[in-house]
RNA sequence: GUGGGUGUAGCUCAGCUGGUUAGAGCGCCAGAUUGUGGCUCUGGAGGUCGUGGGUUCAAAUCCCAUCACUCACCCCA
């Protein structure tokens, strides 16, 4: 157990994170093009935080928190998603109050206990965005527009983005009632889950994967079909928006989202071929939750994207490619006194930017050569006694094998110039 | 939480129905080239066969338990 890492986390060796820091740069670079503003959240907080802000019923709460008491019997979990803490923050700092709307973003860890399989972890990643202030449909466009564009910049093809809206609480609430009314004389065939279901949450039968309950749901009165004036007005514009700018779509009546806190644009973006866990990041509108949060009635809309799954499918896809690293210099050194001159020169070019390195390991001259090698080293600089004697050290070009001689008095300036093509 | 699969060298894996010194490729170290890397050749180091128990004259191999990994279900990113 020393040695093991826990379930369902992950080490990332240096090799892996090159990807992750590539694909965090393109979350920086565009949200920042989208005028969306970082904020970090703690990865801790209070645990009614989530119970209210993500539901209840939902699994997550109910079977998925790492939860525990503190040394002082405070109630705290690690957090399981990034919407209610960001609600947490935009309230407790009150930046309803600055002119809206408030656009953020997120990036970082989250934490769910659940039996690991591919694409899912106990601590995972997400990258998120948050828009408060605003109704306007063009935002639920904007959001699903800048989740595209992500995937599209990292190179992912193959994706399909299904839409929905599950309305209002009011035509939730008549929906609800239709639908009720329609499996009560079914209700038998259901499975066991959705027995409970039919009670609790229907809305969530669309969802089941089970032969016999989507056989049922197939005539069942959907969501879409219920809708209110005003969100199929809604519905219908954020269609209009992502038409309008050529974002194909696919509207899913089916498709129910398992936070109970959406209302209206619900979305998901789906990709195959990284094993069962097909949904690669989903949002959508929370017209609710702020208020729910003890805020005031504050809109929002906001995504939460899978990072392991978005790298998966990247690795699936073959957009991947590791780079080796590459040094600008290695010095190879002989002898003490030539270490202890290698060791000035090293510093002194890092001070000038020059990506260099040397031999610690006691190495012999070919051996150090064969080190200069494995860590992709432009050139390499060699000082044994003999160039001591005539105070040179021996410049090799590590790919045409050339060498020359360079003179220790200005060595420093002169390799700075060699590797950055900089005069001093 | 439920079910299936797997656990042998740093890595990827072989090891037939139990049979005595557990192998290969890659990587690592060294030599061939007494001060020159990449290619090649030669040699070397490195293993509580996940762990604990059991069956047996004998277990990496069979049985049980346990842990870990993995895949799937539930659900989700």
């Amino acid at each position: 157990m020393l040695t093991t890492r826990p379930r369902g986390t992950n080490d990332l060796l240096p090799q892996e994170v090159q990807v992750w820091r590539e694909v965090e740069r393109v979350v920086h670079e565009i949200c920042s093009e989208y005028g969306y503003q970082e904020i970090r959240t703690p990865i801790f907080e209070h645990t009614e935080l989530f119970q209210r802000g993500v539901g209840e019923t939902t699994d997550i709460v109910e079977k998925e928190m790492y939860t525990f008491t503190d040394r002082s019997d405070r109630n705290i979990t690690l957090r399981p998603e990034g919407t209610a803490p960001t609600v947490r923050a935009f309230l407790e700092h009150k930046l309803y109050a600055d002119a809206q709307p408030t656009k953020l973003y997120y990036m970082g860890p989250m934490f769910r206990y659940g039996r690991p399989q591919k694409g899912r972890f106990r601590q995972f990643h997400q990258f998120g965005v948050e828009v408060f202030g605003s109704k306007d449909p063009a935002v639920d466009a904007e959001v699903i527009t800048l989740a595209m564009d992500f995937y599209q910049r990292l190179g992912l093809r193959g994706l399909e983005l299904h839409i929905n809206s599950v309305g209002c609480p009011k035509c939730r609430a008549e929906h609800r009632e239709k639908l009720q009314q329609f499996l009560e004389p079914r209700a038998e065939d259901l499975c066991e889950t959705c027995r409970g279901r039919r009670e609790r949450n229907p809305l969530r039968i669309f969802d089941c994967k089970s032969p016999v309950c989507r056989e049922i749901v197939k005539d069942a009165p959907t969501i879409t079909a219920s809708l209110c004036d005003q969100c199929a007005k809604h519905f219908a514009q954020v269609q209009e928006y992502l038409r309008s700018i050529d974002i194909p779509f696919m509207v899913d009546e089916g498709m129910v989202r398992g936070l109970d806190y959406y209302t209206n644009t619900a979305f998901e973006i789906i990709v195959e071929g990284i094993g069962a866990q097909s949904s690669i990041g989903g949002g959508g509108r929370y017209d609710g939750l702020v208020e729910e949060c003890g805020g005031p009635a504050i809109p929002g809309v906001g995504f939460g994207l899978g990072l392991e799954r978005i790298i998966a499918t990247m690795k699936q896809q073959g957009l991947v490619e590791q780079k080796q690293q590459n040094l600008d210099v290695f010095i190879v050194a002989l002898g003490e006194e030539a270490n202890r001159k290698a060791f000035t020169i090293l510093n002194e070019l890092r001070r000038k930017h020059v990506k260099a390195d040397h031999d610690v390991m006691g190495r012999s001259l070919k051996a150090q050569l064969k080190q200069a090698n494995r860590l992709g080293a432009k050139y390499v600089l060699i000082i044994g006694e003999a160039e001591l004697e005539k105070n040179v050290a021996v410049w090799k070009d590590m790919v045409s094998g050339e060498q020359s001689e360079i003179k220790l008095d200005s060595i420093v300036s002169t390799v700075v110039e060699k590797v950055t093509g900089r005069k001093e």
